[in-house]
RNA sequence: GUGCUUGUAGCUCAGUUGGUUAGAGCGCCGGAUUGUGGUUCCGGAGGUCGUGGGUUCGAAACCCAUCAGGCACCCCA
């Protein structure tokens, strides 16, 4: 047969591998330095849990898996008050999961893959709330699944590297996120613009136009602001149904450029006053600190989903920033204030706020620039290669003793004949291996292994303890 | 989920209005080179032309379906 992966999902090499734990492993130490512990949740969920969490759209983008146990019984149940004669549920059934495949395994699913990491970790808080104490910061790092027609930068299957806090309404956290993506990427050495509004400013901005029964609809326009320009919003919002006067006002609203400015234009809005206040207060905590990126406040930064409630954040690429002109990628990160998530599995009053790192996307634009540090992740220093089999015996030893010092150590597997040594060297110039020891009859006897230094095309003469110190 | 586009050797790609046995460069393997890898020269292997149907005397090419990649929409990381 022949092999074949699923649309949209990759096969990782072991460079690639080693770039993505970078990521992590950056990623991972910054979030400690903040206080975050890790958790980890199921890839696959009750399908309860994921249902209606992500809009329609997202709903759609479900991976629904597992047949149901239950849904033989419970048609039984249902039909059982107009069972006619012989009508046979099962017989149905199964020729409804022959012929129509396509409605008939959603419908008879009852599990899902996690379509992100926050809505699992609102339903792991309030299944362990009685352990964790508040605030209780954690980290994810773990993998995500979505139905999605797949592109560039866009995969079925996808790593989120997500930060949240629950249990506390303080707006310092909305500043340590900020910060947290801005070390992340001076670290990447990537240039990006850290944007940021509050969902309090939107309302205030439909109610500011007459319009807040429209809030949703008009977030939705408002997010796509930089791809069709506001010719192409304002018509949006015209067919929408508002007037040119609430267009005019919703123009002049996203065109502020600060805060002053915004206050100035809608003060007397209270919920839009709300938003402005909060904005303040983060940017209050970062008094005095130097980003090393752009933090960008942006009045028609919106965001789709629709359980944020507070201050809201994305991630893009810095495209004015030198040598990143040409990087074409949506958003690398986004996250926010969700005032009442654990709400919808019984638990009250608990707010929460967070970011996400789209780790693939990052790694496509690290990719891009040339931004790995591949050296780092040579992990073999030393091949050892024998002439012969008493030789490739000694040379066995020779790799424990080398590990033993936790040099990482190879032995290849050939006694390599005399004439083909020239060949075999190209084994470890491959593998980019720094150090190949070469043992013959002489090198045994007088345990003085060839050392050859690959990048300098050096041999010398030099017992294991020597080489071992020299390194 | 919708529209457009691409799919030929490990990789990048040629392949004429449909016409013998489908080519090149790079890479790979062997030799020139009997203890030293990035250059050079010579030779060699490697292809169900994404997959399945159809049209035709004849299909890599045309048609249909399907799968996979890319782009746009939608949405998002």
């Amino acid at each position: 047969m022949k092999p074949k992966r699923v649309g949209g999902t990759r096969d990782f090499s072991p460079l690639e591998v080693n770039r993505r734990n970078y990521i992590y492993n950056t990623l991972r130490k910054i979030f400690v330095n903040f206080g975050f512990q890790p958790i980890e949740t199921p890839a696959i969920e009750q399908l309860s849990t994921l249902e209606g969490k992500y809009g329609e759209e997202g709903d759609k983008l479900l991976y629904k898996i597992r047949r149901n146990k239950n849904l033989l019984s419970n048609l039984k149940e249902k039909h059982s008050g107009n069972q006619k004669g012989d009508y046979d549920i099962e017989t149905t059934l199964a020729s409804l999961q022959q012929y129509h495949p396509d409605s008939f395994i959603p419908a008879a699913s009852d599990k899902g893959l996690r379509y992100d990491l926050t809505v699992p970790f609102a339903r792991y808080a309030v299944m362990h709330r009685n352990e964790i104490k508040l605030p209780f910061k954690r980290y994810q790092i773990q993998n995500v699944w979505r139905g999605d027609n797949p592109q560039k930068g866009r995969y079925c299957e996808f790593y989120q590297c997500d930060v949240d806090v629950i249990g506390s309404d303080s707006l310092l956290y909305e500043a340590e996120l900020a910060q947290i993506y801005d070390q992340a990427f001076a670290a990447f050495g990537l240039e990006v613009v850290i944007r940021i509004n509050n969902r309090k400013l939107l309302e205030g901005l439909a109610a500011y136009c007459g319009h807040p029964d429209l809030f949703q609809t008009i977030v939705v326009i408002i997010d796509k602001l930089d791809k069709i320009a506001w010719d192409g919003v304002a018509k949006e919002l015209a067919g929408l149904g508002l007037d040119e006067e609430a267009i005019a006002k919703a123009k002049a609203f996203i065109e502020c450029s600060t805060l002053e400015e915004l206050t100035q234009l809608v003060g007397e809005v209270e919920v839009a006053q709300q938003g402005i206040e909060e904005l303040q207060e983060v940017l209050s905590f970062l008094d005095g600190y130097e980003f090393k990126n752009q933090l960008l406040i942006d009045f028609s930064l919106a965001r789709g989903l629709s359980y944020y409630t507070g201050c809201i954040y994305e991630v893009i690429v810095d495209t004015n920033a030198e040598g990143q002109e040409k990087i074409k990628m949506g958003s690398i990160g986004g996250g926010g204030r969700y005032a009442n998530l654990t709400g919808i599995f019984g638990w009250k009053g608990v707010s929460g706020v967070g970011v996400s790192f789209g780790a693939d996307r990052i790694y496509d634009v690290l990719e891009d620039l040339n931004l790995f540090n591949d050296e780092d992740f040579n992990t073999t220093k030393v091949l050892v290669m024998a002439m012969g089999e008493d030789e490739l015996k000694y040379s066995f030893k020779v790799a424990q003793q080398l590990r033993k010092a936790n040099v990482a150590t190879e032995v290849f597997p050939d006694v390599v004949n005399p004439k083909k040594l020239a060949k075999k060297l190209k084994y470890p110039d491959a593998r980019n291996i720094p150090y190949v020891m070469i043992i013959g009859e002489s090198e045994m006897q007088d345990g003085k292994p060839q050392v050859k230094d690959m990048q300098a095309r050096t041999e010398t003469r030099q017992t294991v303890k020597e080489f071992i110190s020299s390194l």
